[in-house]
DNA sequence: TTGTACGCGTTATCAG
DNA sequence: CTGATAACGCGTACAA
């Protein structure tokens, strides 16, 4: 047998259907009114009346499928405890709102298969688009991207060849800011506590050290070089290795979490900072400047990038005809306390922005 | 003139129709090929080779206007940058993950409109259900959560007769612990800098603040409150003015990134922690533990709320005519070096003292 | 196993 | 201004 609609049946949810019959006019003018367009004074009010009493709701879902979009945009990023991703995006967050859309987050957990899960979830027409930063790129990943049926941004690197809108910066020369201040100041026992090499971040940082330690003439020496997760907990332990072994009078560290973990390790090793050993972080988030001392970070312009992200999302949903675009935003690295010996005081300092 | 579905025309996105069109049979046979139900080895091998042909994905608002389910539980709170709402985030996501569903998150920035047109806007079907944690609750806020179409759980206080699941915890106890504890360690002058007064937990804790002198038969100095966002910046600032006009010998905080703030205007202003100035935070999140010294902070329990409120709406999804369920957390008191004068650092280092 | 046709709830088009 | 009806893309009874 052929199911046929309720009549009205039960407790089923309003729908137009609903809404219409009550208010004996046709769905059509119903949805007219329930949407602000025509109708005349007395079918206005019979349809708000109608739907009042029903309390009816419209189903976003069943518009969406009918308007091919959801005013939905989505972010995904590995971890949002870490507060690089929490600026991110708040400048995304901005442009969004700006535009009468919302902004969901998710957080992958720096999995592949989670990421790609997501994108083919979400990006199969439950958003109007993405912005995705990955810390691990896959071949897997690279076709959800270039496949997704909604427009997607990404933020970080990429391959060159990757069609696919792209806002990045350039780890390789924020990692020289730092090593170069370091050096200037006098530092030549550069420690680094990086995150796992088998990320992007992590293998282009690592990278820029050893390049940039190769230019200031001076040898690499592995001991100083220890490996973790991008986290505080991670940060802490990888310091405790390398003092185990080595003794730097500075460490740069992959993000700022990494940095108060390196802090408090070496706390625990009876070490000063920044007099004892120099210390710089990497995103310039809330945290550097929460630490005790505050702790120099180099800038890898997250909210900006984050912000050009989103606006080329937006571009990009309402002319998807356009080329796929690359875009690069300059690292500087902002000194404080925790790298300058001579300084009296974390607090009321003016900070000193170094720009490349 | 009726419009007719164009013959497989130019470039638009392959439907179900494209793939059967191509493959030479039914969509009805495309379809359930596409979902692993049924099919002749001929029919399958057909279908999977004209969807790859044509790179069909599926349309999941599509798929759902049918199945009238999404997948997805979405999860409000006021600011993501509060590592209290990251803990509740991460044990939430553990449960929903648990049941194959993605966790989406929105940030509302506090504002009661923001977070009713999330809820009006998610809620019509967009997700299978919601988790909000609201620091405001207005009455357009209660209406939005009690008419919305999907269950919706509040992490929070609410109404008694509010009929929403909820899952709470005993701020007023926990503010009552933190206070005790100060007592005990001979603490008299103790100040309270806490959050807007007209948000729930704002409220909540100035009234248990207040409780709990009295019940010690402390007399209420108002010069010892004072209130900013529930944010570091603004705690910092807080507490700088509260200094400005006041010698407190302690310190409570509503939350553990006021507590920072304050840890740093009180370096600012020449007083050791915890000789000086004992100090408390609330919500024992992992800033506590990054500070330094690391900060005594009460518990409200954000981990297990999340978890009960997700395993909750998880409940409701499958049966939605539960009656409405309220559950309480106990808070409890994590002490550490920042209240306790005799207890060695946590890294077995005496405190630091600063000056400016 | 396969194809036809209906319905999910909404908006948009067309004729009256 | 109003009502009938075709889509949006999919899943699935039902009959063949």
């Amino acid at each position: 047998m052929v199911r046929k609609r309720l009549p009205s049946g039960g407790d089923a949810r309003p729908t137009v259907h609903t809404v219409a019959a009550r208010a004996g006019v046709s769905i059509a003018s119903a949805s007219r009114v329930l949407n602000g367009v025509g109708g005349s004074p007395e079918t206005i009010r019979k349809v708000r009346e109608a739907a009042a009493e029903v309390g009816y709701v419209p189903n976003a879902i069943a518009r969406s499928l009918q308007s091919q979009r959801t005013g939905l945009i989505a972010l995904a990023v590995e971890d949002i405890g870490n507060p690089v991703y929490v600026a991110m995006m708040r400048a995304i967050e901005a442009v969004v709102a700006e535009s009468g859309r919302q902004l969901l987050v998710h957080a992958t957990g720096g999995k592949v298969d989670n990421e790609t899960a997501l994108l083919r979830r979400l990006a199969n027409r439950y958003v109007d688009g993405m912005i995705v930063s990955p810390i691990r790129v896959t071949d897997a990943h690279l076709d959800a991207l270039v496949d997704s049926p909604v427009p997607v941004v990404v933020v970080g690197q990429l391959p060159e060849d990757a069609p696919v809108d792209n806002v990045r910066t350039d780890s390789r020369t924020g990692v020289a800011l730092a090593v170069d201040h370091l050096v200037e100041s006098g530092r030549r026992q550069i420690g680094f506590v990086n995150g796992p090499l088998d990320t992007v971040p992590g293998a282009a940082r690592d990278a820029g050290f050893r390049a940039a330690l190769a230019s200031h003439g001076i040898e690499i020496d592995d001991r100083l070089i220890e490996v973790g997760d991008f986290q505080y907990a991670a940060g802490r332990a990888a310091t405790q290795r390398l003092l185990a072994r080595a003794q730097p009078d500075a460490l740069l560290c992959a993000n700022d979490l990494i940095a108060v973990g390196a802090l408090h390790a070496l706390y625990g090793a009876n070490q000063t900072v920044p007099q004892d050993v120099a210390l710089v972080g990497m995103d310039d988030t809330e945290l550097a400047q929460m630490a005790f001392p505050q702790i120099s970070s180099v800038s890898l312009g997250s909210v900006t990038r984050g912000r050009r992200a989103a606006e080329l999302l937006l571009e990009r949903i309402a002319d998807p005809s356009l080329p796929p675009r690359r875009e690069q935003v300059a690292p500087s690295l902002v000194v404080r306390a925790s790298s300058v010996a001579e300084s009296p005081t974390p607090h009321g300092l003016p900070t000193v922005e170094v720009t490349a």
